[in-house]
DNA sequence: TAGATTGTTAATCGATTAACAATC
DNA sequence: TAGATTGTTAATCGATTAACAATC
């Protein structure tokens, strides 16, 4: 397959823009749009047509006829380059209110990946479940996480304990984290993380308001 | 003030990584480290010396001895930078696991912002209040953002109701979205919008992880 | 055919990195 | 002084935008 090929081309902002076209398109499928243009996409995206064609270029679409692409196809070839097909087994690492709120609405099923455990430190928690996954008490995180194969992870724990919790994750085989504990983990090379500091979200926001203002 | 003329200049990535920068500061302000190298912020933050230098240059920091930045100078320089001196007041939509994880676990008032008002549909909570912050119906979005005056919202409400919402609170004033609901807005230009699709940043996470290994 | 729209190259723009003299 | 580290300019790198021939 030469499609491993192309996907190791792709940059992070084309690989953030094609995953953000991917929730068009499939808003775009349930209303039963059948083709979409270049300059629909960039309107909805709120960047511009030649971008658009750009990152199609990327992805090495060609299957689009001179009068847009085709909605499903578009979405199918955009899946594959971002890997969408080869499941990815997941885990949520903290079932507060933001766990909760991750595992049961953000819909993994339909973006390739499949959430299988979440762990807490509370004991009242152990043995129920949420949104159809085990809850298991973080002494058994390594265990579980070996067991079940889970290859990424949610970290919604409390910046004091995110460290310790990264590294078992990490010994345990997790290779990409997904941190919203608000502080910086030291992590080995091969692993992955991703930073959602929402007050950072919330600053950039206001600062920019700012602006328009004055 | 020049300071309004130099907060116009800094672009979206370098705002983006103060925040970050102002994050680990208040880390080291706590662990009592008083001043601070750009080779130390960078190896925290994850970048080079070099782009935290270029960084403060943008910021006009020339506070600092050669030897180092004082960890507090330079938290108030970005701070006023970022305009943070000007509380910003703030309202969540959408009680849900989301909304309610944010209006606890974010600490607003130590950036810049407050959080005075919170709306949910569901009639049992209006009147409840949520980390001191009072619960409102739906119903009363308008007068309540125009008498709080409420420049900006989280949206944390299903997709479906995510442009009505919108709609609402942008006719009462309000000029700043956070949105975290699974839809693309439609808005006028002199409102902001920043989109925080929890499962693009998944995607994103799984498709890198996905070419290391290969 | 005329019109719409793509695929692709080239031009522009902006962001990151490197380099180094100046400073304490 | 020697060493560490900044401030600032210049060089590099990458990302976005523009342009337009090719296609249906």
């Amino acid at each position: 397959m030469d499609s491993d090929a192309i996907k190791g081309h792709l940059t992070g902002p084309v690989i953030r823009r094609l995953s953000e076209y991917l929730l068009i398109l499939d808003k775009l499928i349930i209303e039963e749009k059948e083709v979409v243009s270049s300059r629909e996409l960039a309107n909805n995206y709120g960047n511009n047509a030649s971008q658009v064609r750009q990152d199609m270029f990327h992805l090495h679409h060609t299957g689009a006829q001179s009068h847009g692409y085709e909605t499903r196809e578009l979405r199918a070839a955009i899946a594959d380059a971002l890997g969408l097909n080869v499941y990815k087994r997941l885990a949520i690492l903290g079932v507060g209110n933001l766990g909760r709120a991750i595992a049961m609405h953000v819909p993994f099923e339909d973006y390739g990946m499949k959430l299988v455990a979440a762990f807490d430190i509370d004991k009242n928690l152990s043995g129920s479940s949420i949104s159809g996954v085990p809850v298991y008490h973080t002494d058994n995180i390594q265990k579980v996480i070996k067991k079940e194969e889970i290859l990424l992870t949610a970290l919604c724990v409390p910046a004091e304990v995110a460290q310790q919790s990264a590294n078992q994750v990490i010994s345990a085989g997790v290779c990409g984290i997904l941190n919203y504990s608000r502080t910086r983990l030291k992590v080995p090379k091969h692993v992955a993380v991703h930073y959602e500091q929402i007050i950072c979200s919330f600053m950039q926001l206001s600062c920019q308001v700012q602006h328009k203002k004055s």
